[in-house]
DNA sequence: AAATAAATTTAGATAAGACTAAAAATTTTA
DNA sequence: TAAAATTTTTAGTCTTATCTAAATTTATTT
């Protein structure tokens, strides 16, 4: 069993891991907690005693198989009761990630596979993030930040890059929700902003916009 | 903003309170939360500066207004939470304490309002128990423990005295679930137990099972 | 290849919450 | 009402999870 600190390290950790390939450095996962260098190498420490990590001293962390399937099962209970939150409580997408933050930690393997059934074993979370199944295997799906789309080509938006709920809020405000269909009108290379059109509607999004949208090509 | 500590032990206290008028005494608190007398003697000083109870030494606590707020408010969403894992998660009535334990201690009153809602605003919990409302109120309903009840004397089971699997299960196995009749036909003197008619069933009753089995007399 | 900079670890503190053992206060019993 | 028993509090320790400041190691520049 782990401390909800210890799920947060290791989650945090497993996080990182899907971005670089290399051990995960103390401060990637001090930055990521928003904690200190110096508790997060006394936690690795700890985790690496619980054989969650593989540690040499300045060298980084990586999570063991325990440590994935231990992440993956933290992972697959969070974007669980995001979904829950969504589509159950008339949660918006932009509201759910500190309540979900607290949920996962609930221990009972019932709740969590009642829950799943009782939602209809979803696939993805309100930010189209996968859900982890019970032995931590997620589906990854081939997708495309917008801003790599070339002119004229078009997908379907399956993702965020960003959860944090002002991006989501922008987001809401111009209409781009998972599941709409998108096409690159024009591409500027003044900015690298981008022309689309969703909805048959024209409108103009920032690089930086573009930068934390998925599409799935189509 | 609470810890889960200093809410487990206010509820305590809570609990404690609907039992006794008196102060609360330290092993009794130590004993519901099966923690030491000193352990609660260093958590009622810190409680007590922050004004939830008032506590003068070796004379035990009370609450105060805004601790038995606070209690109720914990107590609402155990009961809530109880109610949610039945009704919609398939857990039985004898599953859901130790979830619910962890479950009540999640911060987010759009969380809460919306389950109540979710759930249609329900007023008792699984177990018979009144759910207080967000200003803390309860509903008490006149109950009598089917030990009291005298021959012939009938009514419906509303709730149990002891929340434990154990009894649980064995209620169940018995077919005795609240909201059915039952009626007295004996009472024996000589162990105390009564037999008694549910769904045109006859039954013999143990005391330690009538005692703790509450009626709504009819 | 030094020197400098950055990252990481160690050492020492602090706070919450729990425990044991001993002291003090209260209650019960004789 | 004095002695004994019980309850409660205090003192000191422990564990977990933090932090700051200093020391050490690794990486980057000249
Ligand atoms: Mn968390
Ligand atoms: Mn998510
Ligand atoms: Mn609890
Ligand atoms: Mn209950």
């Amino acid at each position: 069993m782990f401390s909800q600190s210890e799920e947060n390290y290791i989650k945090a950790i497993y996080h990182l891991e899907t971005i670089s390939t290399k051990g995960i450095s103390t401060n990637a996962i001090a930055k990521k907690l928003t904690t200190k260098a110096s508790s997060v190498t006394d936690m690795i420490k700890k985790l690496s005693e619980k054989e969650v990590v593989v540690y040499k001293k300045y060298q980084g962390v990586t999570l063991t198989d325990f440590g994935k399937k231990v992440a993956a099962n933290v992972v697959r209970k969070h974007r669980l009761w995001e979904v829950f939150l969504v589509e159950k409580l008339n949660f918006s997408w932009d509201e759910v990630h500190d309540v979900a933050e607290q949920l996962e930690h609930i221990k009972s393997p019932k709740l969590i596979n009642e829950i799943d059934a009782f939602l209809g074993f979803p696939t993805h979370d309100p930010h189209g993030d996968p859900i982890p199944d019970k032995e931590g295997k997620i589906n990854i799906i081939e997708k495309s930040l917008l801003s790599t789309l070339l002119k004229n080509e078009s997908g379907i938006c399956v993702g965020v890059n960003d959860s944090s709920s002002e991006f989501l809020q922008f987001l809401d405000k111009k209409g781009i929700t998972l599941g709409k269909q998108i096409t690159v009108l024009e591409k500027e290379d003044f900015d690298n902003s981008v022309s689309i059109i969703i909805d048959n509607k024209k409108m103009s999004i920032s690089n930086k916009i573009a930068n934390n949208l998925y599409i799935k090509k189509s």
